[in-house]
RNA sequence: GGGCCCGUGGCGGAAUUGGUAUACGCAACGGACUUAAAAUCCGUCACCGCAAGGUAUGUGGGUUCGACUCCCACCGGGCCCACCA
């Protein structure tokens, strides 16, 4: 009985069988034939060694479903698939093994192309893609330099080329050396020393997202900070556009709130404070950004970020006459990590002696702090405290004993948060912010700061440039030379790719250097402006820039002359539906809606195109280990799918994964679980096997009119649920459907009609796309069902002739009758009341109320 | 601290979006077939009760003829963000 349904041989078969035919290859249509398209995307998967994980298919699985429906409605699919191969894990095992990169990166993609391949999805393999694979990284680099030869023009809100750069008369009268400087700073990706998280242990630079509460996002070491000449891209310029554009899209709300908190846009006003030394005053002014400017008054001490530049200033220039203490705590600060800067919320400091600010609003003095818990990173790294209406501040003010005072009519609606204001100073009245609304008085101060030369209005966003250099072999060189005449000179487009040399070793130095720099013939070269000597560029790109747009490069993978045919952009463009893990829709979310909106602004993808590349993006949750816990290899329970084709087959664990439960919630594979979908197919198998053999399909006349209606409802369910993506609730449909037409089939009952059972074999087709196949070629059709047309649903058969109605009394349910379908309320009610039951529990009271609802009961209340 | 989400049988979960709570699957139990086991098939399966009936969707209130669903409060759990001025 083992090979009661034989699956091994017939996916294979059929995978084969698909592989010849293209069923699944997605035809470039002009662009006027847009309607006919879905693209379908999944998020690339980064091929380790490790080889697939059973959480990878949960995603795949899914989008082939909805995929594989759309081209049965006609649509002309896209589902690709590729490789999203440069990265650390793969380094450091090439390291790890002595092995080239280039070498474990083709074997890890021929395993999982093995172990996807396995599982039936329908993807077009002739549109495979890899972001390691020159000809696709000779257009990421391409893709830079675009970056490179941009600015971003603020009034019109969008980047342009470089060349369109009006140069100010004052600049330009400078010379050529202040031209070019204006112009490079101006750039969209440009050269400039930050303050970089470095990770001591993979000794790399990595951006503020790698290094989410100060630690490496990869390795978990506490990161460093480190000032480090770095390529950064200028995504900052995009805050604004990257929130407003979100309101077009169909994104899943807590991806939108997760992609608004990153951006972390907000309104205020920056405020110029005096600082006076001694009795003289100071030359630069101290500027803070504030949300609340109408607690102005308020403002009792000035706090500065310890690394802010003033500080160094004031200590250089003999200014702060506690110069010995600053400096401990400067340097105590610089050397907390994120981490314990977090974990230590007690509030530290240290006041600047001899130093004192002045408050614009009242033109008193106020003393000028420095602490840690003020972020050099935000703002202007320093701020004005008002420990009356902000909780951290009121924290620091009560530790100091600073003064807290009250703004009346800010207080108002503040409510203060119930803080005890033991200490609380005079209350304050300004005069001009009386009886105002807390954004009426901030407006109102806004204007004020504005008359009175000491600030302006401002909105900041807690998003920071995109820090684009890394320190590492395996990743696309940046195409650019520095030449000691002419600066940084792009390598010109003809010239791409610029393409990773081999390497003795891949480790990367302690000193920061890419090991790239150790390959002496490959750095040194010719500056291909002036041919003089030139150096390349040593650092390469980190993972997310393949990963910004590899979307589109699908749309016409084997261009060479283009990243990508603009008709054929214009045609698939822009993604209709996008899948991945949650874990990335933050960072590749937010860069790849970054990278394409800049391409859309230079005219790089169509302006037919949407500004936005992905119409709808979903995301899945987690398969866990057997009993709820994560699956990982120290608890050794992970589950790996070759086991579970190899003992199931495919489509059992197609049907499996989507059966697991909602597809948004995170579910526990279930040994036991895959049994019972196991017999389910079987159970099909067998049955379709021997109706087929021995022609048992009923006449549609003889039908009975139960298994029409189911059959319908069926249809409409698993229709409705594929669409709406809850694939739990469209497998228990066609098991109802199943375990009715044809469990008894055999002994108590005939097989279904002819057409019902082609019918349930389509819409059971992206579920189970092998054993549909087979069984539909063996109903004696010869071309595939993945191409059929997706069955129809009668809605007036969705209905039977009768129900069964239930009478409640009182809210409870006290009889159920069967009734015809179109029994008038007037019918309806008197049945319910001369029911026997229900008179039982009337007992002889006059109802006060009866509620019919059509098609479902009758509610008495008495 | 902020934001989002979730609490339903022994387990994964369903519930037409305010209308018969517990679909479907797993596990468990009983039976048939078998020398026996597996597989398969037929049944039982929220709780209390012999039954009639009663009680149950984290807890307590509210709205309603009717609440898993809506509102308020509380308890418990999860995820994301977080000294962001």
């Amino acid at each position: 009985m083992a090979s009661i349904y034989p699956f091994q041989e017939i996916e294979k078969k059929w995978q084969e069988h698909w592989d010849k035919e293209g069923t699944y290859r997605a035809e470039d249509l002009p662009a006027a034939e847009k309607s006919k398209k879905f693209y379908g995307l999944i998020e690339f998967p980064y091929p380790s060694g490790e080889g697939l994980h059973v959480g990878h298919p949960r995603s795949y699985i899914a989008i082939d479903l909805m995929t594989r429906k759309k081209r049965m409605e006609g649509k002309d699919v896209l589902y690709p698939i590729g490789w999203d191969a440069f990265g650390l894990p793969t380094e450091n095992f090439a390291i790890k093994h002595k092995i080239r990169p280039a070498d474990a990166t083709a074997k890890n993609v021929a395993n999982f192309t093995r172990q996807i391949k396995s599982l039936g999805i329908g993807f077009d393999w002739s549109r495979e893609i890899n972001t390691t694979d020159p000809e696709y990284y000779k257009w990421t680099q391409w893709m830079f330099l675009k970056f490179y030869g941009s600015y971003f023009d603020a009034v019109e809100g969008r980047a342009k080329p470089i060349d369109l750069l009006a140069i100010p008369q004052s600049v330009a009268e400078q010379g050529e050396e202040a031209t070019k400087r204006f112009r490079d700073e101006k750039r969209m990706a440009f050269k400039t020393a930050t303050k970089i998280n470095w990770c001591p242990s993979c000794k790399i630079g990595l951006a503020n997202e790698e290094a989410i509460g100060g630690v490496c996002e990869r390795c978990g070491t506490t990161v460093e900070q480190r000032t480090k000449e770095q390529w950064m891209i200028r995504i900052t310029a995009y805050a604004q556009r990257l929130l407003d554009d979100l309101v077009g899209v169909d994104y899943l709300e807590k991806i939108k709130a997760q992609q608004i908190n990153w951006i972390g846009r907000s309104e205020g006003a920056y405020v110029d404070f005096d600082v006076t030394a001694g009795s003289g005053l100071l030359p630069d002014k101290l500027a803070v950004f504030t949300t609340r400017p109408d607690t102005l008054f308020g403002a009792t001490y000035m706090v500065l970020a310890p690394e802010h530049e003033m500080v160094a200033r004031w200590i250089e220039g003999g200014l702060i006459e506690n110069v010995t203490e600053v400096e401990t705590y400067k340097t105590q600060a610089r050397g907390m990590s994120e981490l314990q800067r977090q974990e230590n919320k007690e509030k530290t400091g240290v006041a600047l002696k001899g130093l004192m600010a002045i408050n614009p609003a009242n033109n008193e003095k106020i003393p000028v702090w420095i602490a840690d818990y003020v972020l050099a990173g935000y703002g202007t790294g320093a701020i004005m405290a008002v420990p009356a209406h902000d909780e951290r501040d009121f924290e620091f003010a009560q530790k100091f004993g600073l003064p807290i005072v009250q703004v009346v009519a800010a207080a108002e609606g503040d409510e203060t948060r119930g803080l005890p204001f033991t200490s609380l100073g005079v209350a304050f009245n300004s005069g001009i912010l009386n009886g105002l609304a807390t954004d009426e008085a901030k407006a109102k101060m806004i204007e004020w700061l504005a008359q009175n030369g000491c600030g302006r209005g401002a909105i900041t966003y807690k998003l920071r440039d995109w820090v684009f250099s890394r320190q590492r072999y395996w990743g696309e060189p940046i195409p650019l030379v520095k030449c000691q005449k002419c600066g940084w000179v792009p390598i010109p487009e003809d010239q791409l790719p610029v393409t990773l040399p081999d390497v003795e070793k891949y480790e990367p130095s302690d000193t920061g250097e890419s090991p790239l720099a150790a390959i002496r013939d490959w750095v040194e070269t010719t500056c291909p402006q002036c041919g003089g000597s030139a150096e390349r560029e040593t650092d390469t790109m980190p993972n997310w820039a393949g990963s910004s747009w590899y979307f589109m490069r699908y749309c016409d993978p084997h261009n060479d002359k283009a990243f990508a045919d603009p008709e054929k952009l214009k045609f698939w463009m822009p993604v209709d539906l996008y899948n991945g893990g949650m874990e990335h829709t933050t960072l590749h979310l937010l860069y790849s809606r970054f990278w394409y909106k800049f391409m859309w602004d230079l005219g790089l993808v169509p302006h037919e195109c949407s500004s936005e590349p992905y119409a709808k993006r979903r995301s899945h949750a987690l398969i866990l280990g057997e009993g709820g816990i994560k699956m990982s290899k120290s608890k050794g329970n992970v589950v790996n799918p070759d086991d579970v084709v190899k003992e199931y087959g495919a489509d059992v664990f197609r049907v499996y994964q989507m059966f697991i439960g909602p597809f948004d919630q995170d579910a526990p594979w279930d040994t036991h679980g895959i049994e019972g979908v196991k017999r389910f197919l079987e159970k099909i198998f067998v049955s379709y096997d021997s109706a087929i053999e021995k022609n048992y399909f009923i006449s549609p006349e003889k039908t009975d009119e139960d298994l029409v209606v189911l059959y319908n409802q069926t249809v409409k369910k698993v229709s409705n649920d594929i669409e709406g993506m809850k694939f739990n609730t469209a497998v228990s449909a066609l098991m109802i459907l199943s375990n009715k037409a044809f469990e008894k089939f055999g002994t108590t009952a005939d097989f279904m009609p002819k057409e019902m059972s082609e019918g349930f074999l389509k819409i059971f087709a992206p579920f189970a796309p092998h054993l549909s196949d087979e069984l539909w070629h063996k109903l004696g059709h010869t071309t595939s069902i993945h191409r059929e047309p997706w069955p129809q649903y009668d809605p007036a058969k969705c209905m039977s002739a009768t129900f069964e109605m239930v009478v409640q009394v009182n809210g409870k349910v006290r009889d159920k009758m069967e009734v015809s379908a179109d029994i008038s309320e007037e019918e309806a009610k008197a049945i319910a009341l001369a029911s026997e039951k229900v008179q039982a529990f009337l007992v002889g009271k006059e109802p006060q109320k009866i509620v019919y609802v059509k098609g479902r009961l009758v509610s008495i209340s008495v």
